[in-house]
DNA sequence: ACAAATATTTAGATTTGCCTAAATTTTAAT
DNA sequence: ATTAAAATTTAGGCAAATCTAAATATTTGT
């Protein structure tokens, strides 16, 4: 597989958490799933274009303008998700792939036409923030559950752990992406949540809650 | 520019003009400006993968395979241009360049979603028929004026000749891409036409007329 | 602070698509 | 039918992205 420089714009981009972070080439091998003397050489190469700043053996972060390109595909990656879900009928959680294919079409007057059709969304299917046009984002309604207010409703869009175990203990207590799921009540000494779930209500730990995202939708 | 396999299939396959008659090095060459030595080496590697039958000097075709591929390709291509004129008001002579970087989309789901968000439609903003998910053509709705019986009406979606003098000529006259136009009279001995263009009656040789397309509407 | 472990870069090879130039085959013209 | 012209392929190289293995730098644990 032969990876495109947006490909490395936005791994950067990922891994620098919003905040432009310095990250290490191995972070970025691993992320792509590529060596890290592939990623020396492409980072040289981003360098000399303007696009990122790289130091021998400290790592590299985007310049501004590397920024710009970066948040300018995290903006149609979303947008195309939106419109795979609302417009296509995807289901929230089969649109990545496409997406990740879309992203790349240069075209900025599709893009803003798009953002048009679809009504100007302010956040994707899995309640991550869309960049408007000039870069600005709005505040994400994803959240860790541990951290959604008493009384709060949404949707399970993700999890932090995917481990196999963890996703073992989602599914014994029959918790899967995509529920619906209410916060009734959180014990004060140790974070741990009372939820409904399908109608059920179940008892979770902090550390569960913890790694699982909800989008938030009242 | 780095053209990929796609490319290739969807040069041979308009080459071969639907018929899917040999087509000789030099005309893939030409139509993907690229070097004929490039064109044997691709095709070589195509023909191995059971997409194209290539015969030393005497040229290549597409096996039954890459002619399903290269259909597609052009179902996605048209698909994609409706999209882009109905849904995002693109005018139909803007969609091109853009289209030919969504055909390469890979999902099934995806285009067929998509023909079902448009209405299944049976030809493009170019009036060219639009392969059903099977293969199926249906008649194209474009043709040549010299072609379109008196009485009729379309719109003027392309040339058959582009070169400068013609199009030199067809500004003189007040044609443009995009116009309405009737076909008011045919004359019998020599095939030329009166025909109305922007509420002005005018008169053409049976050669210019062969040389523009019409989408007919009536 | 030092050695061992880890991370990173460099060197050199590989693959792929493309190119130029030379060799070969086919086509066309007399 | 023969030869000149045109088309096509082959040979050999280049550039880009990648990889492996070796060299170098940094970090960590004691």
């Amino acid at each position: 597989m032969t990876l495109s420089e947006e490909d490395y714009i936005k791994a950067i981009y990922h891994l620098g958490k919003g905040e432009n972070s310095m990250v290490s080439t191995n972070e970025v091998a691993e992320q792509m799933r590529t060596k890290p003397s592939s990623v020396t050489d492409m980072i040289k190469k981003l360098s000399e274009k303007g696009v990122a700043n790289y130091r021998k053996y400290k790592g590299v972060c985007l310049t501004e303008h590397g920024q710009k390109l970066a948040l300018t595909l995290v903006r149609k990656h979303r947008l195309w998700e939106v419109f795979l879900v609302d417009k296509l009928n995807f289901a929230w959680d089969e649109v990545h792939e496409v997406a990740e294919q879309l992203e790349h079409i240069k075209s900025e007057k599709l893009t803003d036409r798009l953002d048009k059709l679809l009504g100007y969304p302010e956040v994707d299917p899995h309640g991550d923030p869309i960049p408007s046009k000039t870069g600005e984002f709005k505040k994400a309604v994803k959240k860790l559950l541990n951290e959604v207010p008493v009384g709060a409703s949404g949707t399970c869009v993700g999890v932090k752990d995917s481990s196999a175990p963890f996703l073992k203990f989602l599914d014994k207590n029959k918790i899967a992406l995509g529920d619906a799921i209410t916060v009734l009540e959180k014990e004060e000494f140790d974070g741990s949540l009372h939820i409904e779930v399908k109608g059920k209500s179940i008892h979770i730990s902090n550390q569960i809650a913890a790694n699982l995202y909800l989008k938030i939708t009242e």
